[in-house]
DNA sequence: AAATAATTTAATCAATTGATTAAATTATTT
DNA sequence: AAATAATTTAATCAATTGATTAAATTATTT
């Protein structure tokens, strides 16, 4: 058996792979791109990608579980922490929000193009469900506002946080924006939006 | 030349394969769409399809200028009118764009997808720039907050409108709704998003 | 050092896919 | 009705693409 130098060339071999398909993935979707697009990204022999990954399914089966988890995972914590007041909390979902899409603008479009391609394969592994139905954040929600579904407060929260950056090329077209001024823009969204959603939930 | 009957035969085969187009292409994406599908869908012989379109890629350049024009064309009147409120306009923005994504719900991620493939090319197309760079709606937004950048507030309707149906499957997996639960919530914004953007409006 | 195991490569497959061609069919004009 | 033009089809191409194979190379173990 290679044990030692095995496992790192392996590593560093594989995590080569994973990082172009990463890359390669997230930039043209599933469909669009050909194992050998990540090869060459990789710098490493087509057949290599089958020898670490079974096929092109396999490898962007990984991928796609970290980018969920990417997408979804990080904002569950701060919505379960049961030391944070509802505004507190509002205030570091946006920060982080726009901290990670700032550094990974396409994530979210590659992830909600992948789901549209099958919806039931990808919504369950989504435990955000769970996770945010038995949430603090949620309890806190519906105290305030228990009038209106918690899901309204999500979708607007979301929406104002993240849909500024899958509509990222015709938001600057139609501003005439360019990328400088843009990330100026995100980032004064990071102060605003909380502001935004609380005089949202102070609404008649 | 035959005239009268080649052309209505012309505009029902030619229609057919046009129609069959925007739903593969829409349901599935450019890259994952095979003109096999198109032409099964069409109920016509391959040939057929490139008999009329030259290719593959002028088919698709013939739907993509459509769903643009359905996307973004649509709220520009609305915007440009003179003699409505600001009020008013954000009410029928709202009421006529829930309206629309209801009937075609994967339009906005079918676009904004395709877009990111070559935002370039597509982003030019939308005079929606020019449209809401001259539009009275911008007049109105900046004599009421001429403290913040007007895209701020566009961002804020479309995100809170549009969002909810490109993020259909993963809010509906949170949210554990049945569909006919989740058109309700819909129905619901259209009152609720002119109120709560108006609240925007109206903070500090 | 020899044997063994792991990694890498070049060559090749078979299936898929966008597109074309030539012939057949149908409609239109003269 | 004959000639002509438009439409449709079956068959076929060539390029692409995910994947495999057998041989070569490199690392590890005995």
């Amino acid at each position: 058996m290679a044990k030692k130098k095995t496992i790192e060339a392996d590593l560093s071999t594989q995590e080569k792979i994973k990082e172009a398909a990463r890359k390669v993935f997230t930039q043209k979707g599933y469909a669009a791109t050909r194992t050998r697009d990540i090869a060459e990204e990789a710098g490493i022999n087509l057949a290599l990608l089958n020898y670490y990954f079974r096929s092109k399914e396999g490898l962007f089966e990984i991928v796609m579980v970290e980018k969920l988890q990417q997408l979804f995972g990080t904002i569950v914590p701060i919505l379960n922490d049961e030391g944070t007041t509802l505004e507190k909390k509002l205030e570091l979902v946006v920060l982080c929000y726009i901290d990670m899409l700032t550094a990974h603008p396409d994530l979210p479009i590659f992830v909600l193009s992948e789901i549209r391609v099958d919806p039931e394969r990808f919504s369950q592994r989504i435990q955000a469900g769970k996770l945010l139905r038995e949430a603090y954040f949620l309890k806190q929600l519906k105290e305030r506002r228990p009038d209106l579904h918690p899901l309204h407060f999500v979708m607007n929260l979301v929406g104002m946080t993240l849909f500024p950056f899958v509509g990222k090329p015709i938001f600057q077209a139609i501003g005439n924006l360019p990328a400088k001024d843009y990330a100026v823009l995100m980032e004064e969204r990071k102060a605003l939006i909380p502001k935004w959603v609380q005089a949202i939930l102070k609404t008649k």
